[in-house]
DNA sequence: GCGCCTATGTGCGCTAGCGCGCAGACGGCG
DNA sequence: CGCCGTCTGCGCGCTAGCGCACATAGGCGC
């Protein structure tokens, strides 16, 4: 996945289907467009829709406390939104927000389950998903822990270029302090050392990734092993 | 679960089945006994069983770095360890350590897949579990970002005091370090602060849980949060 | 061209936790 | 009874990140 290349036309996660699978799945399923901050689902709400990015992407924030909150997630046109579904349950502890605009196809929660029981290659691609995202959750536990705010910050303009398909995005300090947990100051203060190692460029919220090769040096190592966790598990 | 109350017979995910799938079960399954400090698993090995503690429990660590890792999940009667195996997958990123010696149930990774093929039952509850586990990954991963190191102990007393089912268990500060990402001496002192009130006392690895319901006002609300997950979707 | 709002940068005192090293203390074992 | 290994406690200087408050700076509307 270059950064360069286009998003792919559908989802990937449904892109693997048979035809016939895909054709039901896609039939079921509504075209929406989701816009920036977005909030998709809140704790304790049934779980109503499911949602395959195209080329919108979306976090998992898991709130705490009921001022804090972490980001736990990202949820890319690899992906979906919904995975406790999967899993028999229809709720989830973490909220979704939209992080990327564009559009996603929408699925009822109950078709969604219906069509997970008439195919088995959906049911598992879908659980090799909710394992990635159980990988993911792992790593950035971990991660949160131990890495400094500089090296998570990179992290995370890697996974969002990946799944903004796009070297630029938008994205304020202020938000993405609320992601990564920490002041907003904190990120002032890793954003501008990146910037002044021309790894990346922003301005009033427009971030461009300039030099990603030097931006996975400056990342910790939870990127690369995230992504070998997909590439492994999906690709 | 009161603290005082001996633990179940067997492991409570297996005790829900109906008495066919239960028998099954048990067929395939065969008692081990776990040493304290026993490695079941290490990343990147492929999982030959799954486990379904009696009275022993378990943690799972997930590594970072080659030097730091941190505690992501405990696993007692209520639930298994093995869950990508649920999902599909062979492998998972966490490596699963003995913390409290006793007995589990034993069954080989192939069994433990056939047998979930054949019972709804099965498929339907440990998908639950599976759930339940995801959650308090996210809980864990907040709590560690945001909560202070007494307030953590608090919470880990008090979730291996469940799994433990007594007031009193066996681990060293340089363990419980290991567990909660920080040093030994972060611990020392949040122990004795928790001793200094009277909520535990503790001597050379053994500790005793004096005054569960302080210990309760001590820990974060993620021990609370974890409960009601489990009880809202297990119990 | 002016004002305002939003985004970014800075300064300052403070705290939790770190790394390191060492001191005491308890208990099992010879 | 004494030794030694394990477990616990403490001191010291240091750093990342916090909370708060204020200072620039770019864009947009009027």
């Amino acid at each position: 996945m270059p950064p360069t290349q286009r998003a792919p036309p559908v989802n990937r996660l449904l892109q693997s289907l048979p035809e016939g699978d895909l054709r039901r799945m896609l039939a079921a399923c509504e075209t929406v467009e989701l816009a920036f901050a977005d909030v998709l689902y809140t704790p304790r709400e049934r779980l109503s829709h499911v949602y395959f990015p195209v080329n919108s992407f979306i976090s998992l924030i898991m709130p705490i406390d009921d001022s804090a909150s972490l980001e736990v997630g990202m949820i890319g046109n690899e992906g979906m939104f919904g995975v406790p579904l999967v899993l028999g349950v229809d709720v989830s502890p973490v909220r979704a927000v939209v992080q990327g605009a564009g559009s996603a196809l929408r699925m009822d929660a109950a078709s969604f389950c219906r069509e997970l029981g008439r195919s088995q290659v959906l049911q598992r691609e879908i659980d090799r998903y909710v394992f990635v995202q159980l990988s993911q959750l792992a790593q950035t536990a971990a991660c949160t822990r131990f890495h400094l705010v500089e090296a998570r910050l990179a992290r995370w303009l890697l996974m969002t270029q990946d799944r903004a398909h796009a070297n630029s995005f938008h994205i304020t300090q202020e938000f993405l302090a609320f992601m990564l947990g920490v002041r907003r100051v904190g990120v002032t203060k890793a954003a501008s050392a990146l910037q002044k190692r021309n790894l990346i460029h922003y301005s009033r919220g427009d971030i461009t990734v300039l030099d990603r090769r030097g931006l996975k040096a400056a990342a910790c190592g939870c990127y690369k092993a995230d992504r070998e966790s997909y590439e492994q598990i999906l690709g």
